[in-house]
DNA sequence: ATGAAAGCGCTAACAA
DNA sequence: TTGTTAGCGCTTTCAT
C-alpha cells in the first residue's frame, strides 16, 4: 500500500477510461451515444467501469464544453403564491419529463432584468418568464443569448412567443354566466386599468348583454386586496348580487369580507373568480372559477423553448373553462 | 469591412482584457476582489471595459474552475403545496441575500436519491433537503461530495445537521390550549404512527393533563385527507368538541367537512392546526394554529450549509408559537 | 472503431 | 502590481 489515495477525490471520466482500458473519447461516445460509434464489447467495459466507480459526469464541465446546459430558468414573481406555485409545479414536471432541470428565480420585488442576465450567465437552455415584462427591459431580452418564452404576458416581445390564458374571454364568460343566472349586473374586483384583459372583458360583456355597468373596486392580487376591495364595494352602497373577482386570491379575500359582514354566499351574493386553485375549491362555499389550463400552457411554453420551430412567434392564447361550484346562484329577488 | 463578425459571439474575459489593455488575470483579480491586489487605476479600466462590452462571466466556467457553484439545491416533495411553497420562498430569499441561487427539485413521487445524485453532479454548493430521508438512502448521503442539511426531518443522518420545528411540543401546546379552554378531551387528525411527533405530543399531553384519550382518525397531509379524516371522526360517534389537526391542509379539509355537516366552528367544535399558512388564516373562521418559524429555520439551515462550523451536528429544534384566531372557543355546554 | 489533442471560459499558483 | 500559464472535466474534430 504505497500510494495514499485521496479519500474523496471525485471520479472523472479519465478514471473510467483508465479502468476500462480505453480512451476518454470512447467514454464520451458511449455515454452520449455519439457522435462516433462504439463497439458493443467496448461499451460494455465502459459501462462496467462507470458502475464500479460510481461515476457521475460533471455537469459544469459539460455545460462549458457544450455551451449550454440542461437547465431551464423560470422567472416568477413569488413562488410562495399558490397560483404561481401550482404553475411552477406544472412547469417542473413538464421540464423534468424532457430531461431538463428547472432553476426557479422568485423575483419578489427585484427587477426581472437582473434574473434574465443572471440566468443567461448560467448558460441555461432557455428562460420561461412567468411575469409581466417591463417594456423598458425589452432591449435586454434581445441582447441576451438565451431564448426567452413569456408566460401569461399578453404582450409578447417583438419576434418572441408568449403563452397565456385568454383572460379577456374568460372574464366575459364569467359575466355571461352570472347574467344568465338572472343577475341584473356584475361587480368587478381587480385591476381597474382599461388595458387589463379581465377588466375589459367584464366591461364589454356587460355592455353587449345590455346590462347596467356594475360597480367596481380596485383590488391588488392578494387575499388582503380582496378583503379591501370587497369592503369598498360594500361601503359604496347597495351590496351587489354578483361579483367577478380577477383572481382566486381576491375571491378568497372577498369571501372573508362578506362572511364578516354576515352576507351569505351564494344566497345574497354570487362570486365567480379566476384561476381555479385548490384553495378556492376548498373555500366555503367552494368558489366557481374560470380555470386556467396551466399544464397545457406549461407544456406549450416548454415546447416553444426547446423546439422553437414548432411554435410561430406571437401570442398563443389558451381558453379558460368555467368550473361550477357553490358560490353562484340566481339572485334572491 | 472585411471580417464578418459573429453577430452574437459571447463576450469573454479575454475580450475585456484586450479592451482594457491588461491580462486576463487582472480581470479576474478585479472582478473577484482577489486573490492579488489591483491598482485602482487599472481596476477602473477593467470595470470600464466590462461595462462597455456588457460582459457577464460564464458561470459554468467558474464552477468548473472553482469546483463549486453558487447554487444551493433544494429538494422538496411538491412545490405546488402552499406550505412547501412558503418554505421554498423563505429559503430563496435567505439564499439570495447571501449570493446564492436556489435550484428547486420537486420530487413528486420520485426518490430523493435521484435528485441528490443529480445535484451533486451539478456541483452545487450544498443541498437543503426538505423531505424525510428514506433511511435506505443514508449511505448515499455520505458518499456524495456535497454537504447536505436536512429540514423538518426529526432524524438527522449520522454526523449531519437537521433543522426542524418542534412538532412534539407544538402538539402538546395545542392540546393544552384546548383543554385550558374547558374541553374534556381533544380529537386527533393526522398520521397515527406512534413515532410521529405530533401524534405523540397529542397523546402525551392528554395523558399528563388527566384528560380522557380523545378519538383519532388517520388523515393524509392534504385537504382531501382532512375531509376524509373529519368525516371518519363524525361517523365514529358523538362529534368531538375539540380537534387538533396535524397540518393546515388537514384543518382546511376538516373545516369543509364540518361546514357540510352543518356543524359550527367554533361554537360546536374548536380546531387548532399546525403550520399557520395564509390559507388557514383566511379560511372562515380563521384557524388557530401553531406557527412554524420558517424564516428562522431557513436561515439556520442555510448557515449550516454555508458556514458549517457555526452549527454542531444533530437535531436543531425550533419552537412553534400559538397564533390565536377564530376557530377556538370554550365548549358549548 | 478508437485515440490524441484542441478547445470551452475562468481561476490562481507562480514568475516577473 | 501585473502577466503567464497550467489546469478544471468534458466534447468533438481529425487522425489513425
Amino acid at each position: 500500500m504505497k500510494e495514499v489515495l485521496q479519500p474523496n477525490r471525485t471520479v472523472t471520466r479519465a478514471d473510467v477510461a483508465r479502468l476500462a482500458g480505453v480512451s476518454t473519447a470512447v467514454v464520451s461516445y458511449t455515454l452520449n451515444g455519439g457522435p462516433r460509434p462504439v463497439a458493443p464489447g467496448t461499451a460494455a467495459k465502459v459501462l462496467d467501469a462507470v458502475a464500479k466507480l460510481g461515476y457521475q459526469p460533471n455537469a459544469a464541465a459539460q455545460t462549458l464544453s457544450r455551451g449550454t446546459s440542461q437547465v431551464i430558468g423560470l422567472i416568477i414573481p413569488d413562488i410562495g403564491n399558490p397560483f404561481f406555485g401550482a404553475f411552477a409545479s406544472a412547469i417542473e414536471s413538464a421540464a423534468r419529463s424532457q430531461g431538463f432541470d428547472v432553476m426557479i428565480c422568485s423575483t419578489h420585488s427585484n427587477s426581472t432584468a437582473y434574473y434574465v442576465r443572471h440566468l443567461d450567465s448560467l448558460r441555461v437552455h432557455g428562460i420561461l418568464m412567468l411575469a409581466i415584462l417591463d417594456p423598458r427591459d425589452e432591449p435586454l431580452v434581445h441582447k441576451v443569448s438565451t431564448r426567452i418564452v413569456q408566460l401569461n404576458d399578453p404582450r409578447p416581445v417583438a419576434g418572441g412567443v408568449s403563452v397565456a390564458a385568454d383572460l379577456y374571454n374568460g372574464a366575459r364568460d364569467a359575466v355571461r354566466h352570472l347574467i344568465a343566472l338572472g343577475h341584473q349586473t356584475v361587480a368587478f374586483l381587480g385591476d381597474l386599468d382599461d388595458g387589463e384583459p379581465r377588466h375589459a372583458g367584464w366591461r364589454d360583456a356587460l355592455r353587449e348583454l345590455g346590462a347596467a355597468p356594475g360597480p367596481s373596486a380596485h383590488a391588488p392580487f392578494s387575499r388582503e386586496g380582496g378583503v379591501a376591495g370587497m369592503k369598498e364595494l360594500l361601503l359604496a352602497g347597495e351590496p351587489p348580487t354578483a361579483v367577478f373577482a380577477s383572481s382566486d386570491m381576491i375571491a378568497i379575500g372577498a369571501l372573508r369580507a362578506l362572511h364578516e359582514a354576515k352576507i351569505r354566499v351564494p344566497e345574497d351574493v354570487s362570486i365567480v373568480s379566476f384561476d381555479d386553485s385548490p384553495e378556492s375549491a376548498f373555500a366555503f362555499p367552494g368558489i366557481t372559477a374560470m380555470r386556467q389550463p396551466i399544464e397545457k400552457m406549461a407544456q406549450e411554453a416548454l415546447t416553444a423553448l426547446i423546439n422553437p420551430r414548432h411554435l410561430r412567434p406571437g401570442l398563443h392564447l389558451h381558453p379558460t373553462t368555467l368550473v361550477e361550484r357553490q358560490s353562484t346562484a340566481p339572485p334572491a329577488r
